[in-house]
DNA sequence: AATGTGCTTTGACTTAAGTCAAGGACAGAT
DNA sequence: ATCTGTCCTTGACTTAAGTCAAAGCACATT
């Protein structure tokens, strides 16, 4: 299967037709990045924007203490680094893949002359970031208003509706990882976890939960109920 | 002055041929809104966005126990409401009026429709929405990796870059609404506040702030500097 | 099986920030 | 000038969550 053909299936580029996805596939270039290594860091200038074909690229922030913040991990089929093409600036996070992982890189110049052309791409864009100021607006929510039982959660509910392997998840992140997702740290999220099992809520072996009381957590997420 | 030469230098429409200007002013709506009054509510149906005339309209959030988080205060010449207009979905905040305001509602699909046909409107838009972006990283950044002084040393710092009134700020907005911005309460504000005063970072007179130690504000704001 | 390295958990402690409640200050109305 | 409501400040207290440090596990390698 060429280039063209994994574009015409991605969100971003649905509904173009098949010449543009040539073009895409022409201006595109692929990139390989070793598990744990630097894509783009904070500050660096934005020259194009990267789309995952394998693998998974986190985005993400550290505080001079050394505390992470993952703004979101992103999976095959999902754009990032879009945000520099389009303001001029640099890229306001860091990117790094958290596995081994191969990327398309589309070079500002060529991009923005086809979004030009193609007004099609250029919604497909808009829904894009539109939908990308949703996911942070919940976070912003989640950090300033909410506690990190509620945020955990919220997040166990979410992944059960997206697996929907009915209530059961595997993680396929590190608990520590999904900490810095949270807005937290490894003993705090450590901590809830334990509480929320020895609530009858979850079950917890490994990386492997069980969502044992659905409306349980779901009082906890979005009402303001306290976790014992 | 016709509603198509205001929409001109409004940095949105910036660019666009004439009639493009003259299409603007004829699909949108002048709407008024009373100072404490409700544009939007989180989940109602997205139908359009809008763009300040005059006045002053916060986006924010609420949790169930009241606590309020603003995400962003827009004045004049800027826009909010778009996301919903390009995902489809409900707004994914609420919106009201600050300040006695004057606004144009652009209906959803006549707006899509000219985005169409005028790519420049499209990358202007990418270029808002990008922006937006950006803005909310930084509130992400703050509120899960700096502590309230950190916040408010940078928003001091940031006021005084904009305003360029030499080290001389007046807030426009109440210190409530300050401490709901930063993502704090008004008690812990003041606190903060005073212990600036008290170590001779600011001088303050009621709406009236005065910054005398500008780099140890800025050591507060970016470096991990604690306030004693 | 033994070793080690990197997660994860647990415990004891500290701290930033929120809550509750009481005063003060200020501005517009009377 | 005084009243009155709103906003701001201050104090005493509580609490969620972070820090530091020590085990405990688990998996991969030898």
């Amino acid at each position: 299967m060429g280039v063209a053909d994994q574009l015409a299936v991605i969100p971003l580029f649905e509904g173009l037709p098949s010449e543009h996805h040539q073009t895409l596939a022409r201006i595109a270039m692929t990139r390989s990045y070793q598990k744990g290594q630097m894509i783009f860091a904070e500050g660096d200038e934005g020259t194009g924007f990267y789309i995952i074909q394998s693998g998974r690229i986190k985005v993400f922030k550290i505080s001079p203490e050394g505390k992470e913040q993952i703004f979101h991990i992103f999976g095959p089929g999902e754009s990032f680094g879009e945000v520099a093409v389009f303001t001029g600036q640099g890229f306001p996070a860091f990117a790094a893949a958290d596995a081994q992982s191969s990327l398309l890189f589309f070079p500002r110049q060529a991009f923005v002359a086809l979004i030009r052309k193609d007004s099609s791409l250029a919604l497909n864009m808009l829904a894009v970031l539109s939908r990308r100021l949703q996911k942070f607006s919940a976070l912003i929510e989640d950090l300033s208003l909410k506690e990190v039982p509620a945020r955990l959660a919220a997040h166990l509910l979410y992944l059960c509706e997206k697996d929907l392997a009915d209530n059961k998840i595997s993680l396929d992140i590190s608990k520590g990882q999904l900490a810095s997702l949270l807005g937290t740290i490894p003993e705090t999220l450590s901590r809830i976890m334990s509480r929320m099992s020895r609530q009858g809520l979850i079950r917890m072996k490994g990386s492997h939960i069980t969502i044992l009381d659905r409306q349980g957590l779901k009082d906890i997420a979005t009402e303001g109920k306290k976790l014992t």
